[in-house]
DNA sequence: TATTGACACGAACATGTGTTCTCTCCTATC
DNA sequence: GATAGGAGAGAACACATGTTCGTGTCAATA
């Protein structure tokens, strides 16, 4: 890809500072005012140079209708996760349902990269106490999950031990009629419990850790 | 809040519905023949109530100048990192200048809730093997970090440490003129070294994993 | 019944904004 | 020197778009 010239660079880095101010583009004479340039004409020059090398996206007749190409399609695929609550292994973990329209305060970003398949059914607790360390989990740390009730064997799951009235997380493994619950750190030992003892919360899809 | 009426919320969720298929908000005439509305005055009526109970702001005069003001602000925080390279004990990290404008595939976000401060000069590195293992720290994880060459004491650093050429992440301690570093996992030894032998390369920000 | 206020209509008006046309200036190339 | 092409200037044009004004409908209220 051939270089931009100073004043296409100019341009480009204007329309991104632009959108960080505001929530809608510049127009053309946004741009030629600020960078000082003497016609609307060549803004439009450039912004079609700037097309044709694939950084903007133009709607003609449009106004505003400049688009960033990377910033728009990688931004919008970005979801905002709530923290709706708590974990710990002495009591049940908080389901979205139970806090509808509550004031979640606090999210967690996460993009494509994070998240294979779709961004649906998801929600995360922000841990409390240490007993995930084995999943080199920490305390205070946020776990993001994807809401379900069946899993796959092998998956890591949160799930309720209904005896036991703990959460854990652990690898799920269904053996006839019992369950093993493995922990991801593989020097420690696996649960063996009831199918029935124990209920899945949801599925782990993601640690999130933030030092002040 | 008073409750909007059926038109004003219609309005409401098609300005949102427009912004995520476009990167620029609707005019006043979009939204008129979209919701079928007989004039342009309606919706500028509604417009201006739905500005009143604070949810859009408009700026007079220009076009598409609707803001919705709970996205916005929100979304617009989030900062892309990109994921520059690889951690591992034995090799030097890289830092952002070394590839500039490469070709960075993969990106990690993080909203205003993970960081404090501003979003400047971040970049993240996927950690290869169980080298930081005591900080949590799996191989796999992707660490963000802020550039920098200096830190406060008890500040989660990036160190080179020039005589081991290694590279490992630990809690910075200047105790005179040798420097204590002290894994996060209060159980294992710290490590003293001259403060000639350590090389700051930037700050522990974030930790982010993700399961396949 | 008369009044008031929320909501809606249609049409104009004034300006914001993309587009285009003609020139000019400069540099590289033969 | 002649020529061609990239980059820019300036002005005008056409349409997109926000704004406003006078009017109309309808339900609630005194």
């Amino acid at each position: 890809m051939k270089d931009l010239s100073r004043r296409q660079q100019a341009i480009l880095d204007y329309i991104e500072h632009f959108l960080d101010e505001n929530d809608y583009p510049p127009t053309i004479r946004d741009i030629q005012t600020e960078l000082a340039i003497s016609s609307t004409s060549v803004v439009d020059y450039n912004l079609k140079a700037l097309e044709n090398r694939g950084h903007i996206r133009r709607n003609s007749k449009i106004s505003r209708g400049i688009e960033l190409v990377n910033r728009s399609s990688g931004r919008r695929n970005v979801v905002a996760i709530p923290v709706i609550g708590q974990i710990a292994a002495g009591s049940p973990i908080p389901v979205p349902g139970d806090l509808e329209g509550s004031d979640v305060t606090e999210t967690v970003e996460m993009g494509p990269d994070q998240l294979r398949g779709s961004g649906q059914g998801l929600f995360a607790l922000r841990v409390k106490g240490q007993s995930m360390i084995d999943a080199f989990i920490d305390d205070g740390d946020v776990v993001v999950l994807k809401q379900q009730e069946t899993c796959e064997n092998g998956e890591t799951v949160a799930v309720w031990l209904k005896d036991e009235r703990e959460t854990t997380l652990k690898k799920f493994y269904l053996e006839g009629d019992r369950v093993r619950l493995q922990p991801a750190n593989s020097t420690m030992q696996p649960i063996y419990t009831p199918a029935e003892n124990v209920e899945i919360q949801g599925r782990l899809v993601g640690v999130v850790r933030s030092y002040a």
